[in-house]
DNA sequence: CGGCAAATTGACACATCTCAAAGCCTGTGG
DNA sequence: CCACAGGCTTTGAGATGTGTCAATTTGCCG
């Protein structure tokens, strides 16, 4: 099996790769496997021994409270292209899990593979290193949502981000997209009650944003939504630029 | 200038260090600056060409909020010892600007620097690597503790790790700690009003919890604080570890 | 001693949570 | 083809946490 060209595209959209760290990254063995919604993709762990890479469908990592069985929190959210546990290279391992939000499919990748990228491929060591990086900026602007955006604001935060970010891998246009989640799972996500996120989608829908159907997404408005949601895909860090 | 010992400390916590690597950190040049309360240390900036140690006292990032003015939301809170934006050798520049909390002496490192150590030093470029994840793991944990915890709860969260992270590189022992922190300055921080923060302050001291006074806190119960906090150190990553 | 910023307190408004119940899909079995 | 079951979505009403505004007190520094 060989990586997704999702992530490959994800690293080109921000720099030059040259031909010897793209062949390197076309050698990457793989393993490729599919998960049903709410599977556990990667349990928490103390050593982790590979990661892997979002290929179809969407991810979260998941963070169980102690104490409080039936209650989560997700700090992230991955789509197709994005490395999601890549972090667990060079952790002690991962805090969290990493859960499919609906029908998944990703791609597993040995950590042998990363040891040897990293000791002979500084570019690309320093691509993966900013993907792990941009994962941290969202993490960030996901921290001064919460702290700055009432209900209906964070929720069209939230939808402005994946679907720029869909859009930047080619899985997404025309302001059109799949969300394969449930409001508990938003809920979740964003800090509130599943409730109260009822509201917050009627919100949104009573003022002609989107439309909203199941899993299908349409946004009617963006110049409306993404003004509401004080949205700037800067931290996203889309922009070629030498690393 | 040599590099700040707090800095090396922090690495040798997590892992073993070769000598060349040491030597190589100890080689690295540097810039110490001093900074008045409030003072900004790195600006917003499209491109970084050098990134900040922090040496003592403590710094903030700080997100300045569109078309609001007065607001800010601050999503990392920096000790002795931390690479405050080591990030920005890697992204294409910083969302957020790096400010003074307390007055606070860093050391500026060039990027040049920095090149030549992912050039040449894997091990050393995995260690830095490291330490921006654990950044990130720390952004993780306060989202989790935003969606999980109350008022007095999440204060006590954040004063728990501060005083861990303190306590790990040995600017911090016996429950006491300064935290150079007005209280407008912890609502930002936090993500609630400057007044909510005077009753989560009073709320933790009614109960025994502490003792604050000016910018020295004491923490009377630490069983008591950590179990209202939900703390468990676990996402500092303080373990030795093969990286 | 005076002045100013920060900390503290009180009263009321608003956002969000909880509990409870009703409506709506979708898959399944008769 | 229909009836049912179960999970998800939607709605309502009251409780709680937090924000805002205004005023007072404290503490520091000139």
């Amino acid at each position: 099996m060989a990586i997704t060209e999702y992530f490959i595209r994800y690293l080109q959209r921000r720099d030059e790769i040259g031909d010897k760290d793209l062949a390197r990254l076309r050698a990457m063995k793989t393993e490729h496997v599919s998960f049903a919604p709410g599977e556990v993709i990667v349990p928490v762990e103390r050593i982790a021994r590979r990661s892997c890479m979002m290929l179809q469908g969407m991810s979260a990592r998941s963070h169980q409270l102690v104490g409080r069985p039936n209650e989560r929190v997700i700090t992230a959210v991955h789509v197709p292209g994005d490395f999601v546990d890549l972090h667990g290279f060079v952790l002690a391992g991962l805090e969290h899990s990493v859960v499919a939000l609906g029908p998944a499919e990703v791609e597993f990748v040995d950590h042998d593979e990363l040891i040897d990228i990293t000791e002979t491929y500084p570019h690309l060591t320093r691509l993966l290193w900013m993907a792990t990086l941009i994962d941290a900026a969202v993490h960030r602007q996901w921290l001064v949502a919460a702290a700055s955006l009432r209900s209906s604001a964070h929720l069209a935060h939230l939808l402005c981000e994946i679907y720029t970010r869909l859009g930047a891998v080619g899985a997404a246009a025309d302001l059109q997209f799949t969300l394969p989640l449930l409001q508990r799972e938003l809920a979740d996500i964003l800090g509130y009650s599943p409730i109260h996120i009822n509201r917050a989608v009627r919100d949104l829908r009573d003022r002609g944003f989107l439309r909203w159907t199941g899993t299908e997404v349409e946004i009617l408005d963006w110049a409306g939504i993404s003004r509401l949601a004080r949205f700037d895909p800067t931290y996203l860090d889309m922009e070629k630029h030498r690393r």
